[in-house]
DNA sequence: AACAGTCTTGCAAATGTTTTCATTTTCTTA
DNA sequence: TAAGAAAATGAAAACATTTGCAAGACTGTT
């Protein structure tokens, strides 16, 4: 009842480990019937390999580490599914960790992650503390930030622009004739993403000459029950803007929730946009106008990208990847009220 | 610039590499003074311990795997949120598998794990490829189910009893006088949460004398796109049900989105349940009436178990422990319409 | 001052692989 | 068939850590 290593396996097959373990790693050096009678043995036997062991001999670890701030959120789920699915298809196992959007916690994560001696990291956006970017350089393990693209960043990167995203949203309001508009982002002192989107978006608003009132700009974090809360809270008075643009589409989704609560025709007088183009956005009543980010695409990119770091050995090489946004129009944004009034 | 190992920070330390090791695992077996000095050396050489080291002295890798069907739908994102949360709190780091619904696949993925020598494996529900129980029983991996508990599981489980899930939500409609039912289901040859909701509630419609006729049970998978799709054809003839029983919340937030696209009242007309609560649902418009599956609860008990199992080291203990459902009657369910003719 | 007991610490063996190098076997070709 | 090349295999060192054992350094007690 001894559990199997790899010298059991050998006497049972009659060759001596280091054969068996070329089976196992360099098939193509071992004699096709050697071959046959380790692959026996390791059946009979239920034989597993160590990656442990394997790791500890300065091979790869076969493992990839990931830190998300949350996968609860669909926000990060689909970038995880994604991200998983392209490197195990190259044999790679995730060892996932989620901070909460708590850089500390990241921090500790990060270590951790770093014991295990994954071959290569992924980290969400690209506010990290300074002690996470010491402990990164000091190690030789190839670093990609996902979801955002900074033409200048600091990190290699793959992911999408969110001044741009920003920019969209607003530019689009902007076209339907808007100038009473609302804006419902997260708390964005931890949140590059959040702030990129606010900061281009506010540009664009400015840059069309639009006045962006104080009582306006409302907070909320990435929750459908506190952006429902939130927003009610906005739309109830009399004086109430005629479009709001949501940090994503979470919140979009409780706008649309609280307008349809108190009876404002959407789009009629209120136009929501989001951002993100979550799984359901498309199917929403009405149709959740949004900018899409695509996240299976960005996973994806981002799985090949660290795949491709991990084989050639240089961890240095800075890559920056980009990945196209897109404006999706669907029904919860129209002209604004003033203008159809106006005939 | 070599990386440095135990003897490494030992010498620096002006010790051995066994009072370093001992510092890192046994603190209290060391000298407060020593002890100091080690950690100095630690802290200026940058050392990060290698986990592979120490799991190949047959001591515990630190990591726990986790199989999941996917991370994409919200439906399983919160249960991997808390698991995380709950094990990482421990120490343990989440290694994350995902295989689609593919329980070939799964069992690939399981073998991948033991490789890396996780302390315990989790994954979800009971149906589980033949090759997967030999393979698990080889091995003295504490192994556990989520998401299901039955009282006569082949396997330890921490989960809700789906066929109570199933029997909750036809009863609650049975007892609103609905008559004329319809049911949205995935296909459940691969997935027994399903493939019980749908008996049980079949059973208690029968019990009710209640006829269910084919062509109002209908198929789709758990996709807020092809639910809404597949309900639209359903609603969109004169002969539909009066009530929609749907296996999950997605499916039901599908469903509504079709009867406010053809413009069914709901519940004026038709009356939604789903299975699940997910984040969202209680904001929706109508609000969603289902049996909410505490998601969190689950993940963090069955964190609290696989630890436990972990640290008491006997893997054959068996362990069931269920979690509570709740019927949550909101608004998209009402009494059946001709209740409502009849005065 | 000697003794027993308790703390600390170091030595060295053990863990399960991979890989280099050397050796043996097999294959080509003249 | 012999020599040289190519292919297949094995022996052993190396990887970074943990831990049982034993020895050395204290403590308090007579």
């Amino acid at each position: 009842m001894i559990k199997p290593d790899i010298v059991f396996v050998a006497n049972l097959a009659g060759v001596s480990p280091a054969t068996v373990s070329r089976v196992m790693n360099h098939p193509e050096l071992v004699h096709p019937e050697t071959r046959r009678k380790v692959e026996l043995a390791v059946e009979k036997s239920g034989y597993i390999r160590n990656r442990a062991a394997q790791a500890m001999h300065g091979r790869r670890s076969a493992t990839i580490g990931l830190v998300v701030p949350t996968v609860a959120n669909t926000i990060f789920a689909e970038v995880v599914q994604s991200f998983n699915d392209t490197v195990s298809k190259e044999g790679f196992t995730l060892l996932l960790a989620s901070h909460g959007y708590d850089l500390d916690r990241e921090y500790r994560l990060i270590r951790k992650l770093l014991e295990h001696r994954v071959d290569a990291l992924a980290v969400v956006g690209l506010d990290h503390s300074p002690g996470t970017f010491r402990l990164i350089s000091g190690q030789r393990v190839p670093l990609l930030a996902i979801w955002n693209y900074l033409p200048d960043s600091p990190l290699p990167c793959v992911g999408v622009d969110n001044c741009e995203a920003g920019r969209l949203a607003a530019e689009h309001l902007v076209a339907l004739g808007h100038r009473r508009i609302g804006m419902v982002f997260p708390a964005t002192s931890n949140n590059d993403r959040a702030r990129d989107r606010k900061k281009a978006a506010t540009a664009a608003f400015i840059a069309a000459g639009i006045e962006l009132p104080q009582r306006w700009q409302i907070t909320s974090p990435y929750s459908i029950a506190q952006a429902k809360a939130a927003c009610l809270e906005l739309l109830e008075g009399k004086d109430r803007p005629s479009a709001l643009l949501c940090a994503n589409d979470v919140i979009a989704q409780g706008a649309i929730y609280a307008a349809a609560r108190l009876g404002i025709a959407v789009p009629g007088s209120l136009s929501v946009i989001g951002i993100g183009d979550f799984a359901g956005s498309a199917q929403m009543e009405p149709a959740l106008t949004t900018v899409r980010i695509p996240a299976q695409r960005i996973g994806t990119a981002a799985g090949e990208e660290i795949v491709a770091a991990v084989s050639r050995c240089d961890p240095d090489r800075m890559i920056r990847r980009r990945v196209e946004l897109e404006l999706i129009m669907r029904t919860s944004t129209g002209l604004a009220p003033e203008l159809i009034a106006a005939g």
